[in-house]
DNA sequence: ACCATTCTTGACTAGACAGTCCGAAATCAG
DNA sequence: CTGATTTCGGACTGTCTAGTCAAGAATGGT
């Protein structure tokens, strides 16, 4: 048969998750990536096609990768709401430094959403798609606590309670970025927490 | 003494702000400005210095004219809570097409903050203050508020109350762009809103 | 009418860009 | 060892990039 490739592959897109969210799309070069997947050009556009089909593959990476670890924290058997404190506040430990870093260079697929979603339909798919994904995961969580007396009973449907936490971690990728210390982000963490009890 | 500019530079800025929030930055070329703008290479950086330049006067103009559009609101005489919501509704309003615009390709501020902030200290400035204006403007709704008993007693602090809610403008921003129709949308501001209550 | 100043215009430059080509080295099956 | 096959590595290509230059046209003050 054949040599066998140098490199593995699925590594290497771990790295090319890491360039794409600390410079985005658009302001990567394929140059910026060979020197950060320590790969040669041709190995690139052998294995991966072209820079975009990279992304996209990239992306598909980061939703099963990161995007899980804090779906498995939604949907694992911990008390809800304390699973849902848990994610709100990795936003902080990740800004702070520490963390388990799912978040430090802000969560790819706000990011994408941000840079590409109207222009780029097949990034935008994958996008919406995580979007449902997490909406799915804090309902769970959601359910979890309400079988628990965790909920204060005004909340009848938990579809919009859902979204409106989905959003709200949207919201602290963003204020994260605009500078906002912990301090505030604690503010907004415990107000939005708050509304569910 | 001289000849008089062929344009008006402020007008020009607006269309370097819609160019901008449509393409990001980096993804925008100084053609694809030169392009929109209708004004020649030369008229461009003698005018504005630098593409660099340009974007950091945009983000300027937008700041002092689609920001402030949201600040008269909430710092209006209207009713605090009216405000608010009305606020938050024009994202559904812009996502759905029609609406005074303020949003429908984003807000500059966000995307700057997403794309930029941590490597351009400039724009990273200019958001950051920005965040701080927003802060405030809401701050100012949420003392009308309460002054008109609107606001639930439990809120004894304004202060995580308002950051609370730039937060969730924040999230509309990215979830909108998610692919959210309206009746989410909706949702997540139905809940954003009651929990003021 | 004049002249200095400024705007306008298109051609230009040097470097970065994404993507291709091809020869050399390495690997596997037999 | 041999031969088929694939990776590897560097040189290369044409296009696009931001930014500059120089020459001509239009303007305002005197």
């Amino acid at each position: 048969m054949a040599r066998t490739k140098g490199f593995d592959p699925d590594a290497v897109l771990d790295l090319a998750v890491e360039v794409f969210r600390e410079r985005g799309y658009a302001a990567t070069s394929v140059d910026d990536l060979l020197a950060r997947l320590k790969i040669k050009r041709q190995s690139l556009y052998d294995t991966f096609g072209d820079k975009h089909a990279l992304f996209l593959a990239a992306l598909e990476r980061y939703d099963r990768r990161l995007g899980e670890e804090v779906i498995a924290v939604l949907e694992g058997d911990e008390p809800g709401l304390r699973a849902i404190e848990r994610v709100f506040g990795s936003v902080i430990g990740a800004r702070a430094g520490g963390g388990s870093d799912a978040w430090r260079p802000g969560c790819l697929m706000v990011n994408t959403a941000v840079e590409l979603a109207g222009r780029d339909a097949r990034a935008a798919d994958r996008v919406a798609r995580s979007a449902e994904r997490t909406e799915q995961a804090f309902l769970a969580a959601l359910e979890r606590s309400r079988a628990r007396g965790e909920l204060s009973a005004r909340h009848r449907d938990l579809r919009p309670l859902a979204r409106y936490l989905a959003n709200s971690l949207r919201g602290l990728q963003v204020t994260a970025r605009m500078g906002a210390d912990a301090e505030e982000l604690r503010d907004v963490i415990g107000v939005t927490l708050a509304a569910l009890r």
